[in-house]
DNA sequence: CAATTCCTGACTAAACTAGTAGGTTAATAA
DNA sequence: TTATTAACCTACTAGTTTAGTCAGGAATTG
């Protein structure tokens, strides 16, 4: 496991996704200006984020990402793995012959600490950080402040069409059933 | 806080000196040997380990590195930082200005993060690692076998001069009161 | 004295980061 | 149907970091 930059870019950009789950897509664009990211890494960031499949695209007006499987069900070490290939554990490569034939001691102990930090990251999910007391509303207030009406836009006119009719999308994981690309 | 493959080989390196701090200084060549990191690198590495009070050099024939503290007193999360200088945890800078002069609610969660993981490897001591059941036998039986002879030579030569008399470096860590360099 | 080992600085090939550029494809809105 | 939107894809790139080499100097020991 390493954790970088990279890393970093790809939990903040979930993290907004899973904010705005709820509001429909979110497009690469929005995050890029909200968050300083340019648009093309942003993409290349997300073409792995999907083969991994954690988020999905949609494509057209309206259209953008959204997360693949409820916010409760994405962990932070899934995102940076998913980015971040993750580094050789071992210079042995799985060998273990750095020391005649078996494996050397500190070898083995990094691993367990690598895992150990594994287990750590795993253990948090989205959901724990865009739960939090007051996230919701600070978020649509900020929203509104710095311009990111599209959302607002793209809710209202879902709902002229009917969309939220016959899913919980508005309210929540439904939606997650849908068949995608 | 980030993550590399350079703060592995710093741990890597540092738990073997805790291994076998007891039986006196480590050499970098040791190490490089026995990992299969370049000596050179090695040193690079141990520069900022030094500047950073985690090590100790001791020159001369019979001397090498050894931990400037005892292994309980050391962290994992220390020794990353003094190699892997921290990143930049936020795209504003401290600034918070990414949001209409407001910090956007993703960057306070990655801190968030951030500072959950610094705690997570500052709870973890290098005595912990090496005080877990058969790691002194196993490491003592494994350096027999690939030849680290200069450990037990040294140690011999030491307790031949009398070095041990007046310290209780072959148990302990009164040594570490001995001023340095 | 010679050998050992830390210590220092300059240099370098390869990899990675963070982006640019220039498209194509699918969905929607006019 | 046509224009627009936004995902999707590939290739290229300046700058940094990684992981290392090389060449020497300084302290310590035998």
């Amino acid at each position: 496991m390493r954790i970088s930059t990279k890393g970093r870019y790809s939990v903040t950009a979930m993290l907004d996704l899973a904010i705005h789950d709820k509001a429909g897509p979110v497009t690469l664009a929005d995050i890029s200006q909200c968050q300083g990211i340019s648009l093309s890494y942003l993409e290349q960031l997300f073409a792995r984020l999907r083969k991994s499949g954690l988020v999905k695209g949609v494509r057209g007006p309206g259209g953008g990402y959204r997360l693949a499987r409820p916010a409760a069900e994405i962990n932070i070490a899934e995102i940076i793995c998913s980015v971040d290939e993750t580094m050789d554990v071992t210079r042995c490569k799985g060998e273990g012959n750095c020391q005649n034939g078996e494996k050397c001691l500190t070898h083995e102990l990094w691993a367990t600490l690598s895992n150990r930090l594994h287990e750590f990251l795993s253990g948090i999910t989205l959901a724990q950080f865009v739960e939090r007391p007051g996230i919701p509303e600070l978020s649509m207030q900020r929203d509104k402040m710095i311009g990111r009406f599209l959302l607002a836009k793209k809710q209202a006119a879902a709902i002229n069409r009917g969309v939220f009719k016959n899913t919980t999308d508005i309210a929540g994981n439904d939606l997650h059933n849908l068949k995608s690309n």
